[in-house]
DNA sequence: TTTAGCACTCTCGAGGTGAGAGTGCTAAAT
DNA sequence: ATTTAGCACTCTCACCTCGAGAGTGCTAAA
């Protein structure tokens, strides 16, 4: 069961050859085009016994070989050699980064870079921020009895919520409760997620004796668990996935494509499976969801100053280039964080 | 070249058969499903006319026949008979629109209530509004030298932007800053697009003296030509498309959702072709995008207080039931109008 | 003017065929 | 004991044929 070095040689030479042409690969290719010193009789050996122990397939027997959900774990744990980006790919990735963009748009650029350099889909997902403090709330009336509210955080994230007043209200009277909420909360080390209790007594305390906010707390709520923001997921370059010859039949494309139009789905999926490590791959089977069990998912966590906020990933066919992936989703992420971390 | 009342009939007949089972549609079947009292070899000899004079078309010698642009074009302005919703799927329209949403995800919520009420492609242009109000606007600093400004006008669109500011700026300065402009601008009767000019002047006696803010005019002007939301694309849907007959082949697929993922191509060209009339049909060739021209699009316009403001509609297959696609599009749209004239 | 009848054309799926690819196995070579 | 050459074997794939079926265009009769 455990693999000797040649059949490890072997099974790196069937994986790299598989990457590259999409063929299934066949012992002779392997002794033509690799310089193992071994006829393709002796190679045909091993290539039958890693089928036996499950790291290869044929799709028929008179086919080549093609690596395995368990080949290309084998391949990613113990085989694979980390490529690095090339210098002038880092630096085109820090000139997008370069100029100011807000959140949004950074999400965005990020998830088209993903899938501009991997050829595959790129998927971004938004930071979830712990915290923040909170920098600037604004209440800003629109209509008669509408009330825009704008909360600013230090990170620069900012949460709008039209929310409906029962009562009419004035424009300096809003602003006056701004002022005196800004005072009271800004600037202040709160750790957002668990302020509700605190926020509400103090919000009690200054709206007892102002009008009558019926929705104001759920909003608060809202805002401060950045529900808004949460499922927020940025996806690009979902015809890259078409273009791959595993999915040119309509019925497996349409397959994945549902999945990827469910972006929370994905999203969920994604989050759920970000383990300790800042980079996990997910192979095929391996994954839970079953839309994606063809495809395998390269995650990399990135940070906000430090601390863990989101993910970005690449999903594309089982038969990708690992380690390339990992060099890409490493090094945006890594970007990514610095650019994060600098508002 | 008239076509007479019997083609007239048989040609609505095939429009109609083709619709709803997107086979190729022979004479025996039109003399036998719908009760025009005539042989198949009449309605043979009519649609040998029909195809003569170019509106169906038959894939091949021995098979039924097909409309063609010309065809679906005619069937649209002539014979159509136009569709009304059902009472359940108005209620359920106006239900989702009840409560109340910000912008974007007002535009979010009808883009995908276009894809599942169509089963095609759904877009939504968000506003481009010409004569807003500012309502507010807002100097938030984050950081040391950056400032996040937030624009917010009369319809309750947000504008934000973060900007690089070369010297460092207080707080205090910020909002004295802010409550300057505030005074001097909003709730004033202007036209953002034309505003530049007064802007720029009555920005310059204030700043003369302020911080040096290099890149705010650039800013305003972005926010105030709603740049940042000029070219947004609500897309939903894209599986819908992929599930259509027509583009069961992969090439054809890639083709279309090639510039379905080229949101801003897609947008321009809905942009570029809205008619005078309140809701238009471009159908197949008739389109100037290549990428679309075996599609159909069925777009309505959108008002804001009577004003016009953007558009939506929906992309599918040629063969698509239009009177239903145009009865949807302008429910929606007028909906749509009076959601965002409330705010 | 309409229709029945019929020859004609074309598609589509089934079935057959042979070349080619790649295997597993075996016996000989190293 | 390991490696390799040789070969029979299996399977795919592209290509062909063929006949059924669909739907037509045309013609002559109603």
């Amino acid at each position: 069961m455990e693999l000797n070095k040649r059949m490890k040689t072997i099974l790196a030479a069937v994986v790299h050859r598989y990457i590259t042409t999409a063929e299934p690969v066949s012992s002779s290719i392997i002794a033509k085009e690799y310089n193992l010193d071994l006829s393709a009789a002796t190679i045909r050996h091993e290539m039958y016994w890693l089928e036996k122990y499950d790291y290869l397939w044929q799709p028929h027997i008179s086919a080549g070989r093609i690596p395995t959900d368990k080949g290309y774990r084998f391949y990613v744990d113990n085989l694979m050699i980390k490529k690095y980006l090339k210098e002038n790919e880092k630096r085109e990735i820090i000139q997008i980064y370069k100029k100011n963009k807000e959140l949004e748009e950074t999400m965005k650029i990020t998830s088209q870079l993903l899938s501009k350099l991997t050829n595959n889909l790129g998927v971004v997902l938004a930071p979830i921020i712990y915290d923040d403090l909170v920098r600037n709330i604004q209440f800003i009336p629109v209509g008669s009895n509408r009330v825009l509210t704008i909360i600013v955080t230090d990170t620069g994230l900012v949460c709008q919520k039209l929310i409906n007043v029962s009562g009419e209200i004035t424009k300096d009277r809003l602003s006056y409760l701004s002022n005196l909420i800004n005072n009271k909360l800004t600037e202040k080390d709160i750790n957002i997620i668990n302020l509700n209790k605190i926020l509400k007594d103090e919000l009690d305390k200054i709206l007892s004796f102002q009008e009558r906010f019926n929705y104001i707390y759920n909003f608060l709520e809202d805002c401060f668990n950045f529900k808004s923001l949460k499922n927020k997921v940025y996806l690009d370059g979902r015809t890259n996935i078409m273009r791959q010859p595993e999915f040119n039949e309509t019925i497996k494309l349409n397959y994945i494509l549902s999945i990827i139009e469910e972006e929370n789905i994905l999203a969920n999926t994604i989050r759920k499976c970000l383990g300790f490590r800042k980079t996990k791959v997910i192979i095929g089977k391996e994954s839970k969801l079953k839309e994606i069990q063809s495809c395998s998912l390269v995650t990399s966590k990135y940070n906000i100053r430090g601390k863990p906020a989101g993910a970005i990933g690449v999903l594309g066919p089982t038969r990708m280039d690992y380690s390339r992936m990992i060099s890409i989703v490493e090094y945006v992420s890594d970007k990514l964080s610095d650019i994060l971390s600098e508002f």
